[in-house]
DNA sequence: CACATATGTAGACGGTGACTACATTGGTGC
DNA sequence: GCACCAATGTAGTCACCGTCTACATATGTG
């Protein structure tokens, strides 16, 4: 048989296919019917898996963040704190480059939300982290203006306001804003 | 007669009631349709105005601009670099806490846009004057850095991941961090 | 193998954007 | 003045959407 009555996988199915019509057609476009035609499932069948659309856009901005979080750990190994920094911050810009609407997603949903905002905290302390944040005293602004930095970058390149071939520069910059504030910072 | 057949100022009805709207309930929970009962006329007659939701929501984010250009520029009468430079950011930020939807429909209607793009590049202009861009000479990074980090620590505030009592003291220390930089710009 | 549960289907309802045809108004040229 | 016309508002309609409910089918557990 053809299809099945069960499609097996069908959450990650829609989650998959919300990705793609996330990136390829917008947040707008993506509709629960729409998903559930193009997965070949039934137009209720996606409220088995999903309270509602916000749930939908919920998970699949936390899978972003999974992904982000995971391309951004590639800067953890090297060696000098600039290179660090920088690696961080290009591979931010990468992400918002290659995924705009996706980091849009991911940053719109505030706070008070489900699993994305789970993912977005580990994403703030992967950047805590690599400021070298430690519990035992209280946080600095760097933080904040850091992940403030990186996000209002990635907004400019996802909106195209940004041109794709002064991204690295203004990176670049960026990381040597930050960089003697975050040296003062961990020396003291 | 209490209700006239034509309304007289639709437009600017709707595009107040609309900014209230998204400012109390949410960009998602404006809708014509809406606006039109809350305003006192028919379902369709916002259509005579706006070709659909978009260029509603376009004019709205147009709107917005200009009200945040104007409280911008009360930075630049400022003698110090450094004041202006401050004064700019809070206001910024400012209107991110008490206008937080608003901008983020701002800068989340991406270039191609209609009226609300050709408000955004003034915007962009007013950044580059503040760090003393001229028509004769190639723009660096710093207008990008200098949006970026504003429209940052805006979405930041807007989405309520950075507390109301810590704005001050990130918006300072970006100020602290852009300002070597501007400064070895102006004196180049 | 019975049965509870998870998963998918079908139909319905109200809300919405957008289109069309029609009604009313205000201004312009004569 | 006034005939005409463009601008503005109305009413009806259609397709699409999210969501709810009742029902059908598969799955796995005792």
């Amino acid at each position: 048989m053809p299809t099945p009555y069960h499609h097996g996988s069908l959450r990650d199915s829609l989650l998959e296919a919300g990705r793609r019509q996330l990136l390829e057609e917008g947040v707008a476009s993506l509709t629960l019917r729409g998903l559930a035609k193009r997965v070949g499932v039934s137009h209720s069948a996606p409220l088995r898996h999903f309270d509602d659309r916000d749930a939908l856009l919920d998970a699949i901005a936390a899978a972003g963040f999974a992904e982000l979080i995971s391309e951004l750990e590639s800067a953890a190994g090297l060696s000098s704190l600039r290179a660090r920094l920088t690696q961080y911050a290009r591979a931010h810009a990468r992400f918002a480059l290659e995924s705009g609407p996706l980091l849009e997603l991911m940053f719109s949903v505030g706070p008070g939300g489900g699993a994305a905002e789970e993912s977005a905290a580990r994403f703030f302390a992967l950047g805590g982290e690599l400021l070298g944040e430690r519990a035992d005293r209280e946080s600095g602004p760097l933080p904040y203006l850091l992940a403030a930095t990186l996000e209002g970058i990635g907004s400019l390149v996802a909106s195209g306001r940004l041109p794709v071939e002064r991204v690295d520069e203004v990176v670049d910059e960026a990381v040597s804003m930050l960089l003697p504030a975050v040296e003062a910072r961990l020396s003291s």
